[in-house]
DNA sequence: TGTACATCAGTGAACGCGCGTTCACTGATGTAC
DNA sequence: TGTACATCAGTGAACGCGCGTTCACTGATGTAC
């Protein structure tokens, strides 16, 4: 599969891959809007109508990039995750390792991150190779979350705090769709979570914080913190005070709960 | 104030405005990034020179329509808020309220919501009259929580969860500015709710929720809901289960707190 | 009320620019016998 | 090993397009006396 054939193919995917990095770098420099066929050959040296060798138009190059993006991030979040859980993190670590390098990855990559958690861009339509990516993220967030409930670490929520039904139906279909293993409440509850994982990112990247929050690694930190329990994983006890006998007590001494 | 002085400059009003429409309404149908001065002239009946009566450049056009969007936007959140505060809902009501109106409205018109909450445009940076009318949201909920906070209906979070000290920093600055009444560890977490309910809403607006998440109102109904009691609202007591007596009620019996 | 002048909205032509995409072509690399 | 042909990367010119912005101008509206 990685055997090399030849010259020709070689080439062919050494100039691909020019050809995505020139437009990466374009794309950091002015956004996707304004990234153009016409520049990306004109840096590489090459006559425009050469690019159509590769790419057979403008979006299918945008899609290259979108999926690479998605890869990226997703890739960074699961070495986070395997990261941790090798280093003996519980679940509660594992997860904010997540959250810290999908943040990390953005701040490294703010023009990518826009290009496929920001506005659409006008007149393209993500074709269907770009929905595996785009669930690398999510995966990889289910994936700590069910290792948590796996390990009896994870409460479901309150009753008086359940997901409507219709939720939770969506959250058992998708239950059924991934394979996976988690009360459906909790499913819908993560995906709240990363839902509101990307606001707390976009804000940042977007400049929504500027002028609001200062020490923003430790703000986000505390934040996906709270996410985390809020989809159920356990809060550290805290034995001095009746509130540390919290939301994750309350779900450890309610065994019938899930 | 509102008295018109004469036909030129009852004209200008209107001429003003109706640029603003059709540019809105080419924004929604292509994106900020192909709004073009030629072509709303064009579809006004005008020669495109004639707009550099009204505006300066393109970027001028583009911040009012920026800051046309955050006070809509802001008034349907604060017009929310009035509503449900009017009709006697409680606190909880009116957070469920607001976080529902800036959902409505991004929905009728996702791209003027892409426009302030998606990627930035490329080459344009806000200019500083953008501010206030991007905080009216923020504020309207920060106005439902400090309401909250009077009546006795807000707890700060347990002990174990506290923002860490740089956090409170800054909230307790952020509250200096805005003159508010408000525990900087519950404006802290009301920061964070904010950026977050913005990732709900976008999730939606940008496609990512397309194939996970389909009874969406209900969704964000209930995710909202979950937003509020992190920030420290009251959760409904539950009084069959032991879960129900959880976050509320352990912050109503520590009133040392806060 | 009437006149002279100032203000200002809108015109039309022009400048200089970059874009995506097509097409007939050249010449190098690979393949079959 | 050598030859004939097929494949394919890259060229260069062209098409047709729309863009933001400037500028000298016309003619209508408003203002001062």
């Amino acid at each position: 599969m990685n055997v090399i054939r030849g010259a020709r193919e070689r080439a062919r995917r050494e100039v691909t891959q020019a050809i995505k990095d020139e437009a990466r770098r374009q794309l950091a420099a002015e956004g996707a809007a304004r990234l153009s066929l016409r520049s990306v050959a004109r840096e590489l040296g090459m006559v425009s109508s050469a690019l159509y060798r590769y790419f057979a138009n403008r979006d299918e190059l945008l899609t290259a990039l979108i999926v690479d993006a998605y890869d990226a991030v997703g890739e960074a979040a699961e070495r986070a995750v395997a990261a941790a859980t090798e280093t003996g993190a519980d679940p509660l670590g594992a997860w904010q390792a997540a959250c810290r390098a999908v943040r990390d990855w953005a701040l490294a990559h703010p023009h990518e991150y826009a290009l496929i958690y920001g506005s659409p861009v006008p007149g393209y339509t993500a074709p269907p190779e770009t929905v595996v990516p785009a669930s690398r993220v999510g995966l990889a967030l289910i994936g700590v979350a069910e290792r948590a409930h796996a390990a009896g670490e994870l409460a479901p929520p309150p009753e008086s705090q359940l997901p409507p039904p219709d939720v939770r139906d969506d959250a058992w279909r998708l239950l059924q769709q991934l394979d996976r293993d988690l009360p459906p409440t909790v499913l819908a509850e993560l995906v709240a979570s990363w839902a509101q994982l990307f606001g707390l990112v976009s804000f940042e990247i977007f400049g929504q914080f500027n002028r609001v929050v200062d020490a923003r690694a430790e703000f986000f930190d505390h934040a996906v913190l709270r996410l985390a329990y809020q989809a159920g994983f356990h809060a550290p006890a805290a034995p001095d005070t009746p509130e540390g006998a919290e939301a994750g007590e309350a779900g450890r001494a309610a065994p019938a709960a899930d």
